[in-house]
DNA sequence: GATGAATGAGAGTTCATTCAT
DNA sequence: AATGAATGAACTCTCATTCAT
């Protein structure tokens, strides 16, 4: 009778412990490397429990990147508002974006591992929310170029293919344990990128 | 009379038969969402057939990885070893590798989507391959700062993990039928390194 | 109103169903000539509800021991210490283990057939316990032959293997049919193996 | 041209080298746990040479039974027409079943874990000698309980069951490296049974 | 809200055997 | 006499999910 939602865990409920479970999870063995059981044993709640909160182990998935997604756009949006000169908000929005990405390495390993595996319905719609915030840097880069502050003859979408490609195979070599923090990452990343659109070198 | 080699396939061997078909379908449907009954299907051989080649469906994976890494490798050791001069050298090495990867896009899906599933001891083989390439690329940019070449405030390691992330994403966003050739990529982003390795912006 | 718990079985547990149509198959085409699917099909179970109760079907072959060795292993602990001058109590044991492997024939066979199939760990658990019923009988023996009833020119335990050899043989030659009981053959046996102890033939 | 049989083994020929490897590995790991590959390998033959020489994997077993079976059946005939003391001749004949079981433990453990593998056929030949074996000794038993020298409350049939059935699982318990030659055992076992005939303990 | 027994389709893999060479 | 590529059926086991309680 007494049985409460924390009675085998740390006291957050049902729902936050298997999205954390389910996080570090797939983070270390993959999507369809990781069972539903294994989700039930990690959070100390049982199947019934797990779909009485979630539609089905995709639907898991999908949280996990809305839940991320929101946050970065969510930020990006905030600094890309900002009166910083152009070049600096383009700066502080890589710094901002790798270092939340490192902050939250495991949601960044499992978003970019294992988005193609959702049905095509819900990629659709996670593809559209970051398809907005790609779109979002394009715009800053294109009116740099259109205000003659960076080089025009690599084309604006090439530019942020290039470096989002780049944020987004962080969790691939990132360790939280090697010398550079998270910030530190992001101001070289900035930087590079920034020296890029700046520089005119060509072959 | 019944059954000739070639009674449901190209006429080409079966090990190559198998080799075609899976890497296809891995990179339209990942590595753990296709079963071996569609690639022996899709091969026109037997599950017999398919497992007198290979040990296991992580077998074949790892012949893929194999395959490619090799030939991107040799590829650019040719070019490194040429006497064009530094920049010029590190430039063909990103055309090359660009074009190559755009060349086999399926491989490259698969790579860079699937290592993570193979078991330890052969994701350590691939990676050692794999790190050789990387470490080589890093000297060379190495090479460039202690010349004075490059900009020194951004350590080689971030540059070379920097660029090869942008490079390793090119499965996920290149289609054929876009506008651009690979070689015309390989441009863009080869142009775009060296540009932020011969910049100093910096904030 | 469609599916009941007992609509193809017996009306018992699906757990018991399951050993008792995995003991009959085991004994009449052995432990690796029956399949998974041959004991749900003759338990009425799913493959699914046979691996919810049971690990493996190694697991089905090491219950079936435990399970016989169990009652066997206690009835005999019983007959040991009870106050039979020391001849009529290993008389008792030898009857008893005799008529109790007959009544409960398929499991003796399959026990004594395929215990060599498990896998390392489980064999060395079951026969743990088996060295346990042979030692204690054995030191029975002992006992005869330091109270100078029995002789002491064969060791103990060479007795004693001879003597469980025989019975672990039952299995091969016994039918239910056939003109002698479980309790008779026992009589047999433990007339035999007094004699033999009496005995003092000897080339 | 030059190939002759002996081309990767120890010089035998293709088929003793199978039969050698076969009778190894099935005492090792059971008949139905090796694979036909592993024979060819342990042998350094090819699938096809192993075919060429015997019809099935079952041959190979039957032709493992046959061998032992026909070496024992003939030494016993040559021991029970002897002109031995009835008693000494059965004495005799212990000693060598035990001696040669023994000698050849593989060929004995294969043949007592593995004959209810075979398929019925083959299986009811095998049992047909084997009965011979038996019922002559039976006979034996028989002669010496009209000639008054044996116990008559016991039926020859029991006797023997029991007595076979100890040394058919020698297999089970006897290691070469223990204290006693296959001669001594023999002698025990020997000693055994003949007190156990020439007593008459009852209950 | 939560349980856990039950489902049944499908997974990857191994197998003894055949046969063109 | 001997090869080894190829077969295809059968194998054990796992899976995400459902539902009566």
């Amino acid at each position: 009778m007494t049985g409460t939602t924390a009675e085998s865990g740390t006291g957050a409920t049902v729902r936050d412990r298997v999205l954390r479970a389910a996080t570090t999870l797939f983070a270390q063995k993959g999507f369809e490397g990781t069972s539903v059981r294994e989700i039930v044993l990690a959070a100390g709640v049982t199947k019934g429990g797990l779909y009485h909160y979630f539609d089905s182990k995709d639907d898991l998935l999908h949280e996990i990147y809305t839940r991320m997604l929101r946050v970065q756009t969510q930020r990006m949006e905030t600094i890309a508002a900002s009166d910083l000169p152009l070049p600096q908000r383009i700066h502080a929005i890589v710094v901002d974006v790798v270092a939340t990405s490192i902050a939250h390495l495991d949601e960044a390993v499992v978003f970019f591992q294992s988005m193609h595996l959702l049905p095509e319905q819900k990629v659709a719609q996670v593809r559209a929310e970051r398809r907005q915030y790609h779109e979002r840097v394009r715009e800053l880069v294109e009116d740099g170029q259109r205000a003659g502050l960076f080089r025009t003859d690599v084309p604006a979408d090439i530019v942020v293919q290039y470096h989002f490609g780049a944020i987004h195979r962080l969790g691939q070599w990132y360790h939280h344990d090697g010398p550079l923090s998270g910030e530190q990452v992001g101001h070289h990343f900035a930087n590079l990128m920034l020296a890029s659109l700046l520089g005119d070198f060509s072959l």
